[in-house]
DNA sequence: TATTGCATACCGACCAGTCGGTATGTTTGT
DNA sequence: ACAAACATACCGACTGGTCGGTATGCAATA
């Protein structure tokens, strides 16, 4: 188990690596959030994303401990990213609580015109397939999809001061609605192929919103 | 490679099959709606299987061609199975088509009662983890989910035509909306391990067919 | 006795993770 | 000012184990 000649002396030059030095976390990130929406997790091999994001196994292991530690990040990253893109919207500037609301979801709409394996969600297909089995990455999905519905719900509580009657279900609960009719619309564009159903579902959403706050007249 | 005689003699009883034979292929689909729906299609091997369902690799081999082959039917059972709980539930007799759909609804509701693989859809888990590697997967949870949209269509339009005013949307998109609104309470579910947020989202779907079919006031 | 319905043994491909090593900074003692 | 000492970033061959699938045999049924 010594050292062989043979073995230490390999090549002269392995690779001159003119790729800059510092950025294989973030390259490696990157290519796990495209693949994993596309592909799913366990699909996933740790070679695969090596080579997509142009970085050897050392690296890999260098920065991640585990191929469920690199998932943990990646969940971690894509919410944050997501939190950045919606909230520096422009329409978060608007006043009524109202009008970021149904905003928001025609931002979500205007999303579904991209590519599938841009608009949809990491966290609901992670947890989807690795919830039974690997707790810690349920765990950080929950925690993300939360902090999301959190968001939302502080609009919603807005929305819900300026009615004239309390409704008898909470902020949060209609918080949760938007999420789970977003991650429905996902997995019917993933079975279409396409985003007539997860429009046509959005569109639903974004009624029932203006049933509730436009149509029953507010307060002002 | 050709047969050495020694193995040809193995055990005088390798097992006496007290098993009925010919069920091996219902004891592989079953074994495989749970499993998928629990682990995900990557995450369940084949070797698995046939120990869930107490059969050996050559019986799998024999029933299907492949583990594609075994999602696929899968598939097409689980949904065969669905439709037949939905279909024989006694309020299907109603008279009135908007109470159809409200009692669905209601029914679903109900189900998240359940453990989390009993209530989860294999259709929304199998197409979410395969839609863009395994084509042929992919088109029979398509297909499924919309029989099954379809299937609600059918009262949704009739609901329709008790309305005094005709919407601007259409009966297939509530369809969508409906079954889209399921998909994302999974999805929650299986984030929280628990069913508040999934049960929160299907009230508001309920509230909402509340707001179109009966608060409207109905011609009757 | 032929076909169906399994059982057992096995194979090559692949996979997550390891390990010995190098290349490139960064800090520190002199 | 400079080099030794250390730390960080990265490389890629290798390993033990798992996976989907195959080859072959045999027992029960028709």
């Amino acid at each position: 188990m010594k050292t062989t000649k043979a073995q230490t002396i390999r090549k002269p030059r392995p690779t001159p690596t003119p790729r800059t030095r510092g950025d294989a976390r973030r390259r490696l990130l990157t290519a796990a959030i495209r693949r994993i929406r596309q592909r799913g997790y366990a699909n996933t091999s740790v070679d695969e994303l090596c080579a997509d994001a142009g970085v050897t196994k050392g690296a890999f292991f260098h920065h991640f401990s585990s191929k469920e530690a690199l998932a943990i990040a990646a969940a971690e990253d894509f919410q944050s990213s997501a939190m950045d893109l919606f909230d520096r919207a422009p329409h978060r500037k608007l006043d009524d609580p109202v009008q970021r609301l149904l905003a928001y979801v025609l931002q979500r709409r205007k999303l579904l015109r991209g590519e599938l394996p841009e608009f949809t969600c990491l966290l609901g297909t992670l947890v989807q397939e690795t919830y039974a089995t690997h707790p810690a990455i349920r765990e950080t999905c929950n925690k993300a999809l939360f902090e999301h519905i959190d968001w939302l719900e502080s609009d919603v509580r807005a929305a819900l001061a300026r009615l004239r009657t309390r409704p008898r279900w909470s902020a949060k609960s209609l918080a949760i609605h938007i999420v789970s009719v977003l991650q429905g619309a996902f997995i019917l564009a993933k079975a279409q192929s396409g985003t007539s159903a997860a429009i046509a579902s959005v569109d639903h959403l974004h009624r029932y919103l203006e049933t509730i706050f436009v149509s029953a007249r507010s307060r002002k």
